[in-house]
DNA sequence: GTATGCTTTCGGC
DNA sequence: TTACGGCCGAAAGCATAC
């Protein structure tokens, strides 16, 4: 029996609400609410995260803040407006902590986490959790924020694990308790089970992770494929072989900004599309990369999303070819959407990214001078 | 029939 | 009863290739 790797996973409890309470400890007794305003009017814009006062009226992430206000008005609430600047700061500070304390560090957004700990506690999952509550208070006297921590053999189970007990939680599962935790949930607990494969599971008479794991291989590989169906097995299992490892750079940089006012008009909707071209276009050109698609983004009055790409055969990171491709893609979506509707935001996105601009730059010369 | 890549939509915070 | 951000990666769905 090959001895059990040991995998932390730590989600910072809700994070911007936090910082802010960090920031302004007169908040922590009362309910609030990050926000993003748009700027259109008055209280116009989305929830970005509450903390869990704010949580316990019904505030979630993305609900509009004017129903925010509805659900929290007699109570002392305070709104903020989100400050990514503060967040990512702290985040970059609690990553690195976090980074010191693995054999292997992955960072999985803004405020998650995955580390490997197998050597640093010799394979125990009783180490594991002194480990990680050691880690609990490294990061709270330092950077005064609560982490809630899953520990496990692999990171699907240390992931789901983190999410057991929140805030400042701690959930150990050992290897041998693998299956008692994993067969009650629902399926939609795995990663990679959303709604529509929820859906698709429960009419296949799959509703929880036991049901997955009793449920024929060859039937899971006829409906989902070879992929995915020894994928869904394997994470029914408790299985999971993914190493932690660093990320690298940004799959996608992208911006997306509400208008003034609702139009339908290319000239107007390329104005504002043109600025952000060139916002994003000079941060690929800063990190020296290359894109291959471009995609182009509405949402409309009804706050249906649509959205066009393009994928290009070599890498650019070339302004005009970025405006060019936006303003073609927009025309496109334009022709294709409902008539009756304009659009409320609009975005612009590169990705498909590469380094291997320069080889591409001298191949391109050479071919211009044959 | 399956793998792969591209396009579009979804979903979390 | 409506209301409504910005950014990211994942999922879904399709086309094409083998």
């Amino acid at each position: 029996m090959h001895p059990s790797r040991v995998i932390i996973h730590a989600d910072f409890d809700y994070f911007y609400a936090q910082c802010e309470e960090r920031e302004n400890p007169m908040l922590k007794d009362k309910p609030v609410v990050v926000c993003i305003y748009s700027g259109r009017s008055e209280d116009s814009g989305a929830v970005s995260t509450a903390n869990y006062i704010a949580r316990k009226h019904g505030v979630r992430a993305g609900i509009p803040i004017i129903m925010a206000k509805r659900k929290l008005k007699n109570t002392d609430a305070v709104f903020l407006p989100a400050n990514f600047e503060l967040y990512e700061k702290v985040s970059e500070n609690i990553m690195n902590i976090l980074r010191a304390y693995g054999d292997a560090f992955e960072q999985w957004g803004i405020d998650e986490a995955f580390i490997e700990v197998t050597q640093r506690v010799n394979g125990d999952f009783e180490n594991a959790r002194q480990f990680a509550q050691k880690i609990q208070t490294e990061i709270l006297e330092k950077e005064k924020i609560t982490v809630s921590i899953g520990a496990g053999p692999n990171k699907l189970i240390a992931k789901i694990a983190a999410g057991r007990q929140k805030p400042q939680g701690l959930t150990v599962v050992k290897p041998e308790e693998v299956e008692g935790f994993l067969a009650p949930l629902p399926v939609n607990e795995l990663i990679g089970v959303g709604k529509k494969t929820s859906v698709v599971m429960e009419e296949m008479g799959i509703k929880t992770v036991d049901d997955l794991a009793n449920y024929d291989l060859e039937k899971l590989i006829k409906r989902f494929g070879k992929i995915l169906g020894v994928y869904f097995h394997n994470s029914a299992l408790g299985i999971d072989e993914s190493p932690v490892k660093e990320r690298g750079m940004a799959e996608s940089i992208s911006r997306i900004w509400t208008l003034k006012e609702d139009t339908i008009e290319l000239d107007k909707i390329l104005e504002y599309a043109y600025e952000i071209c060139t916002d994003i276009q000079a941060r690929a050109v800063g990190l020296n990369l290359g894109f291959k698609s471009v995609t182009v983004h509405a949402v409309l009055q009804d706050m249906s999303a649509h959205s066009r790409s393009k994928t290009f055969e070599t890498p650019t990171d070339n302004l005009e070819t970025l405006k060019e491709t936006t303003k073609e893609l927009f025309q496109r979506l334009l022709n294709e959407i409902p008539e009756d509707l304009k659009a409320r935001r609009i975005g612009v996105k590169i990705s498909n990214f590469t380094r291997e601009k320069q080889t591409q730059k001298q191949l391109t010369e050479f071919v211009d001078k044959t």
